[in-house]
RNA sequence: GUCCCGGUAGCUCAGUCGGAUAGAGCAACGGCCUUCUAAGCCGUGGGUCGGGGGUUCGAAUCCCUCCCGGGGCGCCA
């Protein structure tokens, strides 16, 4: 509808234009709004009184000019002009009680689009380290990378959606001695667990499994583990060193065959995990992709040649930096250390070249906004490249904090006191925990109210929105009690039979779906469709309690059906493409 | 210190590319169950859009500046 409206606006301009009322080359953009008052109509566009300079002309006589050159619509009432010149376009009844019947006829489908013309998109989400389950901070990147994904899916765009695992490193060694450290506990050694190892249950689990594969085969004595280790940094040493010693002890001890099985057992545990928690929580990916294999597969030599080669790198204190200063960074950055290992960051790179080679339109991060320092020198570094650096774009997402019972959740990853994604969606349920999760914009810090995502009451907006949904499906059960069938075609001759303001309400925000829906997604904000289907369903309670649907006047009875079912249909499309359950009965 | 995000009703937040009288939910207050689900609905009150300047027909929105809150600033990942 909005689309249309346009095109009779753009018609206007092309004929005053033609007329020699507004310059011909004149760059004219079309804008076009829903208006906030119904007393504006239904759309409002400032056409005339950005145009007005050019015409040389009050923005009201020219708007009247527009008006006049404005080709007729059987969707369009009429036409005023109002205020200091907008012009206010009043919806004939027909342009809406065609929604009714497109969304009836193309059910799911209805509010698709093609915007997208196929372009491919890549969405890389949560690529938390696999070093331990997830925790509510990475729920909230996966609720969102998977929407944002399933918004640009529906109006067009081929998605390919990725988590990179950080499979090598330095964190997921520190976790392999960890799960080392806990075998030889199960093994019957006394030992001073590291201060900076990595303390859940969970490393006891794999160091469990450990055991259960060798016995004591593995074992040596925790004399022998600690000898020559410096100081842990309660003993009045230093957390990092001694850390790395241990991790250096057990590389020695374990061998290398050994060692990988460990570092491997630890890393398959924890990503099977980590699948199967977002599998639960209805989160897909096309593609699992390893930063290993960027090492072994010559990726992150070949970036760090090309840098070189471009003449973008330096050495200095035995290490190779990139300049990124040249392309706005703060400061220049390390990407091989002085001990001769790659930093993340050089593997960061590698993987972007990689992402940009494999020919995607648009690229897609999200990260935690502890990273947003990160995206300069990314960018710098595709840039160097000889990448389109436009091509990128790096969404941050604000942590939530939990709240139960007013007070806020304490957290802390390290020392094993967190709170899973999985404890989460126990706690709230799949479907409150994703709606939620979307309902603020990705940069808005947000609190997240435990209690409220449980409560069985209309203050919990996902129960709102469902029971809405669950509310209309009970009416047609009724229907079906009274002996009645509904008849969609008899519904669709007597749609004029709906001149409540309710229903008027409900009509209105059926056709604004797919903008709602186009909207959310080119901006990537999903919040505007949990918004705008909390409207919805308000819409429909406010309908349901004041007028009866199941009258005895057959035509009216059917005509209401046809819009309760519409409404049906959209509350359980944008239910959908927020990963959410629209139920039949709650 | 510097960079990022935020500051809108008592609370949590919307507010599209600058647009008309700044909205919603909760909370507060007052109503509504002989009704397709009261798991709900209707109504009322509530605002220095953090402060101050600027840009213009028009600013919560754009620019400058200051104040407050949260976070980031490793040869960690």
């Amino acid at each position: 509808m909005k689309q249309h409206l346009s095109q009779l606006l753009s018609s206007a301009v092309d004929s005053l234009q033609a007329q020699g009322i507004l310059p011909q080359d004149a760059p004219v953009q079309i804008n076009l709004d829903r208006t906030r008052d119904r007393r504006h109509g239904d759309f409002a566009s400032n056409l005339a009184m950005v145009l007005c300079k050019l015409a040389g002309s009050k923005p009201r006589d020219l708007a009247e000019r527009i008006v006049a050159a404005l080709p007729a619509s059987q969707h369009v009432r009429k036409v005023e002009i109002a205020g200091p010149g907008f012009i206010n376009f009043f919806l004939a009844p027909l342009a809406y009680h065609s929604t009714v019947a497109q969304v009836l006829e193309q059910g799911e489908a209805y509010g698709r689009s093609n915007i997208g013309q196929g372009k491919s998109v890549q969405v890389e989400f949560v690529s938390a380290n696999p070093t331990g389950p997830l925790h509510v901070g990475h729920g909230r990147g996966a609720a969102y990378g998977a929407t944002v994904a399933d918004l640009l899916d529906a109006v067009g765009f081929k998605v390919h959606r990725e988590y990179y695992v950080n499979d090598a490193g330095r964190q997921m060694d520190i976790l392999a001695a960890s799960v080392y450290l806990r075998y030889l506990d199960l093994c019957g050694e006394q030992l001073t667990f590291p201060s900076n190892g990595y303390k859940g249950d969970y490393v006891w689990d794999i160091g469990a499994s450990l055991h259960r594969k060798h016995g004591d085969a593995l074992r040596h004595s925790a004399a022998e583990v600690f000898d020559g280790v410096p100081a842990d940094e309660p003993a009045g040493g230093d957390k990092e060193l001694h850390i790395d010693a241990l991790i250096e002890r057990t590389k020695q001890l374990l061998g290398p065959t050994h060692y990988r099985e460990a570092f491997d057992l630890g890393l398959n545990s924890i990503l099977d995990n980590i699948r199967r928690d977002l599998e639960e929580f209805g989160v897909r990916y096309d593609e699992w992709f390893s930063e290993r294999s960027l090492t072994e597969n010559g990726s992150v030599e070949r970036a760090i040649e090309r840098l070189k080669t471009s003449g973008h790198t330096y050495e200095k204190d035995g290490a190779l930096w990139f300049r990124s200063t040249d392309y706005g960074d703060e400061k220049d950055r390390v990407i091989v250390r002085d001990n001769g290992q790659t930093t993340y960051f050089a593997s960061d790179i590698a993987y972007h070249m990689n992402k940009l080679e494999r020919g995607y339109h648009r690229v897609i991060d999200v990260w935690g906004a502890d990273h947003h320092g990160y995206v300069p020198r990314v960018k710098a570094a595709l840039a160097a490249l000889g990448d389109d650096t436009d091509r990128l774009d790096v969404l941050l997402v604000q942590f939530a904090v939990l709240y139960r019972g007013g007070q806020k959740v304490q957290m802390s990853t390290r020392s094993g006191e967190f709170v899973t994604l999985r404890e989460l969606r126990q706690e709230v349920g799949n479907d409150a925990a994703r709606f939620f999760y979307v309902l603020r914009k990705c940069e808005q810090h947000m609190d997240f109210d435990l209690d409220l995502a449980k409560s069985e009451s209309s203050d919990n907006p996902i129960y709102y929105i469902q029971y809405a949904h669950a509310r209309i499906a009970s009416v047609l059960r009724q229907l079906q009690e009274k002996g009645l069938q509904w008849d969609p075609a008899q519904g669709a001759r007597h749609l004029d039979r709906l001149t409540e303001s309710h229903e008027d309400a409900l009509l209105v925000s059926l056709s604004r779906y797919p903008e709602v829906l186009e909207t959310a997604a080119l901006q990537h904000e999903p919040h505007l469709m949990a918004h705008f289907l909390r409207d919805v369903a308000n819409e429909l309670h406010t309908y349901y309690n004041a007028h009866q649907f199941l009258v005895e006047d057959a035509a009216l009875r059917n005509a209401r059906l046809n819009l309760v079912m519409a409404t049906r249909q959209i509350i359980a499309n944008g239910l959908k493409v927020l990963g959410v359950s629209a139920p039949d009965s709650m």
